[in-house]
DNA sequence: AGAAATTATATTGCATACAATTTAATTGTG
DNA sequence: CACAATTAAATTGTATGCAATATAATTTCT
C-alpha cells in the first residue's frame, strides 16, 4: 500500500526516473547543439577535460558506458576533432584518449552550459541539491549491489 | 559556487540522473527477461495494464514516447501476442491499441516485480518517497517550461 | 464542394545502449 | 619458453530515442 506494491505507471520510481532524464536532456540538446554535441559526447568531454590520458575502459568506468558505445563515439569526436586515439605503445591493448588543442578551446564554450541549464530550470537550489544528494546515495547502493553479485 | 556552477562530471544533476536512470533499468532486465519484456516494453504495458483501447498518441503522451519510438515497440509486443493494434473505423488516422488475453495474463506474472526491485534495492520506503517526489515535482517544472516556449 | 491546413501514424536517418562475440596483446604457469 | 587464461577494444546484432519527412485521413474555411 504504502510504494512499489502496485504497477500504476506514476507510482514507479524507475519511470519518474526515465522519464525525468529523458526530460533534463532535452533542455540541453539545443543548448549542445550550438557546440556541435549530443549529450553523451559532452558528458564523455566533460570526463576528458576533467582528466584526459585515460583508456577507453577508464573512461567508460567513469561514464557507466562500454567499448560497445564508446567505441563509435570516440570516433565520431576523433573526426569532429576534439580528440585523439592512440594505441599505447606499454600496452597496445590499450587506447589513450587525449585532447587536441580544439578539444581544449571547447572547454571555454561549455563553461556557461551549467547555469544557463539552471536558470531556466526554475528549480531552487535547494531542491538540486538534495536530489543531487539522494541520486548519489541510491547510485551508491545501486552499485554497492552489483559488487555483491 | 554552490551548485552548477562547474564542469566537474560528478557534479552534474543531469548526468546523476542519466546514469541512476541507466543503473535502474539494468536491476529491472533480468526480472523483465523472465517474463520475455525489455524495459520500455515494460512501461508499455505498465500504461496499457492501466488502460487499454488508447491511441498511438495518447500511449505517447503517457510514456513521453513518439510514434518513431512507438510505432516499432508496438508492433514487437503484437509480433510477441500482447497487444492488437488496429485502425480505428471512426477516424482512420488513430491506431487504437488493445490487450490480447496473453497480454492481459501477463499483468498477474508482472504483478511481484516492483515488490521485488524493492527488495534488493536497499533503500528505505522514505528515501524513496521522498526521491519519487522530487523527481515527480521537477518533471512538473520541465513540462511547464515546454508549454511555455 | 474543394482546396488548404491540421492531425495521427509510419518511415528514414542518425546516435546511443548494451549483450555477446571476436581479435589482438599481455600475463601467468608448468 | 610455450600455452592457457586474462584483458582491452572493436565488432555485431538488437532495441531504443528522437528529429525530420512522408503518407493518409479529417477538418476548416472560403
Amino acid at each position: 500500500m504504502s510504494i512499489q506494491e502496485t504497477l500504476k505507471l506514476d507510482d514507479q520510481i524507475c519511470f519518474a526516473l526515465y522519464v525525468c532524464s529523458k526530460e533534463v536532456m532535452k533542455q540541453y540538446r539545443p543548448i549542445l547543439e550550438e557546440i556541435g554535441l549530443t549529450y553523451t559526447q559532452y558528458i564523455t568531454m566533460l570526463a576528458l577535460w576533467e582528466k584526459e590520458n585515460v583508456t577507453v575502459k577508464e573512461l567508460g568506468a567513469k561514464l557507466y558506458l562500454d567499448s560497445g558505445t564508446l567505441t563509435p563515439l570516440l570516433k565520431k569526436l576523433e573526426a569532429a576533432g576534439l580528440i585523439s586515439r592512440v594505441r599505447d605503445q606499454q600496452d597496445e591493448r590499450n587506447v589513450v584518449i587525449t585532447l587536441t588543442s580544439a578539444g581544449r578551446d571547447l572547454e571555454q564554450q561549455a563553461q556557461s552550459i551549467p547555469c544557463r541549464l539552471f536558470e531556466q530550470s526554475e528549480v531552487s537550489v535547494e531542491e538540486l541539491q538534495s536530489l543531487h544528494t539522494q541520486l548519489h546515495r541510491m547510485l551508491g547502493k545501486l552499485k554497492g549491489e552489483q559488487s555483491q553479485t
